[in-house]
DNA sequence: ATCGTCGTGTGAATCGATTCAACGGGCGTG
DNA sequence: CACGCCCGTTGAATCGATTCACACGACGAT
């Protein structure tokens, strides 16, 4: 393997001013610019990032650390991010933590070990505890799709609460009064969020918590949706909407309807959250809280390029809380109108 | 920042031994080793893996280079290298090439830089300029989803040729004697494995390349798709049948369609490629050719580290090419029964 | 003639972990 | 008692790139 020394030596320089032509151009006559550069052309050499960063102190790497990269959602969050990363010149590593705390802990300490740049991160676990271990690292990081507890960190969300309001008000509008929430992992902040939301629309429309029955999953996929439909057919007094947690489960559910003859929306009304690209595609295109999720991954990853910045330039840096606005989608799941 | 010296110190020990500890917990003394452990809680101590990779000349991560990650296919293959990978103790790290030749040389080069131990790659480039050039670097890679061109390097993939025959002859068989063939990058070898599959089929039932009109796309996705079938609309004389290069085009298609009032599958049927889990709660559940797309990520991932391991153990590695087989799945959006 | 400055280059110190030759102490054996 | 051996530990060399104090020559100003 080609090192710096073989490309001085082939050039006639010192190991020193190679490393100038790499990293200060400027500061090196163009002369022997042209001569160092031709040799590294020549000897395909490239250069070990270990030993740079061993001796900068830290890597040209951010970590994204989501909870599944199976959920279109997420995708779109990390092309934002990665786009933000990529105008810096930071590579990004993407992880999964399968919505488990014990994934996110060990993924976090991955990223420690290998001193990433800093890290955007969905928090799998509500408690904050991997996320307070974390901080103890020194690693700057912005939440994602969560507000931070205290004002400790830079986060972008988006109001989930808000967001499930529209839905659920959207659905009393049309005169449902019995609904599932077919909900998620009680231990992720927006599976509570947007129950919270819910029941908001509720008591505005004088309804009580009574009015919604929820069907809480294990993961938050499509094969979780249709299963939490089966359980939907089974109850004694059947709800006439379902509000799903994300549109993967909103397609499962949809699904297992349609396979029960059950007539989306004439006989139950469906609304997801995400409104990914597939959303409008199903069976029964469905209505949606529509998020801006490349917008927040792309400003995830600006929020953390300000800190970065800051911090080169020992500044100060005031962390911020960015809250984005959803908004609701309709669309044929929930067109019909209830009677009474 | 703690470094291995704070904890040698902080125990009373060597770095040496706090090395050990670490690496070779079994060659230090009981009583020792725990005074280390515990000096390493008490810090929290992260060792720094650019220290130690430029020692051992190496890093504990893989690179994987996918097309693209918005395509719920390739999420699959990256859950099943992921799953392999995780197995041996290495990270990986899952990039994008967008199936753009350019983004795809950025990658590899990065891969490079960061000395990764070993890349999984699907190539965007169907020249294989930039694999061979890659190659120079000496970093072991597998080829995922394509055929090595000679039997330099290891790849698994599914057979192309005779997934996209068994679509066309499904189509053929219930009378469709004229089709499109919604298609994509013309570069990608795929796309060209799978027109020869369907002029195959086509061959079979006494038909020419006159019955399939070539519909191509810039990209490989559901907009691409909506876009394809507005020309599809637009033609002459309009084909019975659509076979898709990919299910996100087939889901716009379908999108489309549907839009414009087009019975499917009556007025036309359509096929899929990949299955994705969203083919199947489409709007009329398509037809799909199913590719073992998490076995072909974790079969990938296992001949990565066994020529890995060849290579530590300074073994002969023989290059493999496995080739696995798709399989059609019949759905309704192919069902009805062509009038001659 | 002297001094300072500018433009280029050099070479050694440095980052943090790993590894290995060497060492010391304890023990058993001849 | 002397010797060899094993166990556990030490300390220094090493990996490759960066950085910085310094050197050198040329040139201009005084």
């Amino acid at each position: 393997m080609i090192v710096i020394k073989d490309v001085a030596r082939r050039a006639g320089v010192s190991v020193g001013t190679v490393s100038n032509v790499i990293n200060r151009p400027e500061r090196v006559n163009d002369e022997t610019r042209r001569r160092v550069e031709s040799a590294i052309a020549e000897l395909g050499y490239v250069r070990n990032v270990h030993a740079r960063h061993l001796r900068v102190g830290h890597s040209r790497i951010i970590g994204l650390l989501v909870l599944d990269m199976g959920n279109p959602f997420f995708v779109d969050v990390a092309r934002g991010a990665e786009q933000a990363a990529r105008e810096a010149g930071l590579g990004v590593m993407v992880c999964n933590s399968n919505q488990s705390a014990s994934e996110e802990a060990e993924y976090l300490a991955l990223f420690a070990e290998q001193r990433v740049r800093g890290v955007l991160l969905t928090p799998a676990d509500a408690t904050g505890r991997t996320v307070a271990d974390f901080r103890r690292h020194g690693i700057p990081f912005v939440l994602v799709d969560r507000v931070g507890a205290g004002t400790e960190e830079c986060s972008v969300s988006v109001d989930d609460v808000a967001g499930s309001t529209l839905a659920v008000r959207h659905l009393t509008a049309a005169g449902h009064r019995h609904l599932a929430y077919v909900s998620g992992p009680a231990h992720l902040q927006q599976i509570q969020d947007r129950r919270t939301g819910a029941l908001a629309a509720l008591a505005e429309a004088g309804l009580g918590a009574e009015a919604l029955v929820e069907l809480p999953t294990r993961t938050l996929d499509v094969a979780a949706g249709r299963d939490a439909a089966a359980r939907l057919l089974g109850l004694p007094r059947r709800p006439t909407a379902v509000f799903c947690a994300n549109d993967l489960l909103a397609l499962g559910v949809l699904q297992t309807l349609f396979a029960a003859g059950v007539d989306v929306p004439q006989d139950m009304a469906i609304v997801g959250y995400d409104d990914i690209e597939f959303a409008a595609a199903a069976a029964v295109p469905l209505t949606s809280v529509r998020q801006p999720a490349t917008a927040m991954g792309t400003l995830a990853g600006k929020l953390l390029l300000e800190e970065l910045a800051a911090e080169e330039d020992g500044e100060e840096h005031k962390h911020r809380q960015v809250v984005l606005q959803p908004e609701l989608v309709v669309r044929k799941s929930t067109l019909a109108t209830r009677r009474g």
